[in-house]
DNA sequence: TGACATCTACCTACTAATTGGTAGACAATG
DNA sequence: CATTGTCTACCAATTAGTAGGTAGATGTCA
């Protein structure tokens, strides 16, 4: 996660710190110290908290969209590619990491207009792609789909964005996402 | 919910604002602004936030343990009563709030250690209660249970909580909730 | 009963620290 | 000499919390 530019440097310590804390529980000092620079030079790069929390998840989206197609373009079965993404989810726990959307989604009231349209746009996204990927497994009869993908897809996020948050006030978080995701993931999805 | 008690309105005021707005976007400017009395005499009644947040907390564990008493006692079906606890979400989420743990779940991280206390234990009284009640139903034959109930109650939770998030960062949020947390319902418990 | 004391629940008026944000100086680079 | 990126030094607003006062209710005792 290298990089000489400071305006990247800036968005992913306030990614970590936003995923860690919460939209409101983040403050320009707190980067600053992070980064190394003084408070207003953060200004300099993003002029307002709206300017840098809606870059945030502008990047953040495209970071899912990426991770998402490299999944799809792995050919694996249906139930590996299921297996695959939940596991995003498990590896950013692994790092004390929630997904940047979820953390957001807790803070939504008190989130600028535009940043919540962006969050909008990313769960609207996410789960178009999963919607898919359970159609995919739907007609190669990997397994069944009684209800709508579409509310399948929505639900699993759900299941999965809960899992983060609840595994974290766990003592033994990592654990108990798995306890949590896998058997559920299993009883709607046989095969898998 | 009339009360002529300035503490319980206090209480009443902060759980609404906590649940919609989450821990750090909380302040005693809010609350005085909101019951009609000046910031110092909130002080009076609660010495300091950590007071007051973790008696609401409390408050709130027992509100829950109720709820779950009032199902347990109902006598109906297995099925009913998973039924009814799914819907003390949905109801929560009807006047827009999300659950209180969830919300301070997601601030997990600025919590004072007393108050995550505090809600591992209103997590794990949850779990516990839910898990009894699948028990319940599986030695009624009404579902099957090759996982442990332990866990299946934990990602049922898991899948309430985040359904509760996504629902309020989606236009049509009490709708989508339905739309999310049924199918799951039914596919886990085929007879619900 | 009257006098005094205490308690309850609030108030005004402050504090020190932190918030996001701005103005303008300054050094390096091209 | 202009641009870029950083700095110091400020700002007004807000934060949780404190000090000290006061009106009114509730004792308590001669």
């Amino acid at each position: 996660m290298e990089n000489n530019n400071t305006a990247q440097t800036i968005l992913n310590v306030a990614q970590d710190i936003v995923r860690n804390r919460g939209y409101s529980a983040f403050s320009y000092a707190d980067i600053a110290k992070q980064v190394g620079i003084r408070k207003a030079s953060i200004h300099y790069h993003f002029p307002g908290k709206e300017d840098l929390v809606k870059k945030l998840v502008e990047q953040y989206r495209e970071g899912m969209a990426k991770a998402c197609d490299r999944i799809a373009r792995s050919n694996a079965k249906p139930q590996d590619q299921l297996l695959a993404f939940a596991n995003l989810y498990r590896n950013g726990l692994a790092e004390h990491k929630i997904c940047l959307c979820a953390m957001l989604a807790a803070d939504f009231a008190v989130l600028p207009d535009s940043i919540q349209a962006e969050i909008r746009v990313f769960f609207q996204d996410t789960a178009t792609w999963l919607a898919s990927l359970l159609q995919t497994g739907c007609d190669a009869k990997v397994w069944d789909c009684s209800t709508t993908v579409e509310q399948d897809a929505q639900g699993l996020i759900a299941m999965l964005q809960g899992a983060q948050l609840l595994s974290r006030s766990a003592i033994n978080g990592d654990a108990i996402f798995e306890q949590m995701v896998y058997p559920l993931l299993q009883a709607k999805f046989a095969q898998v």
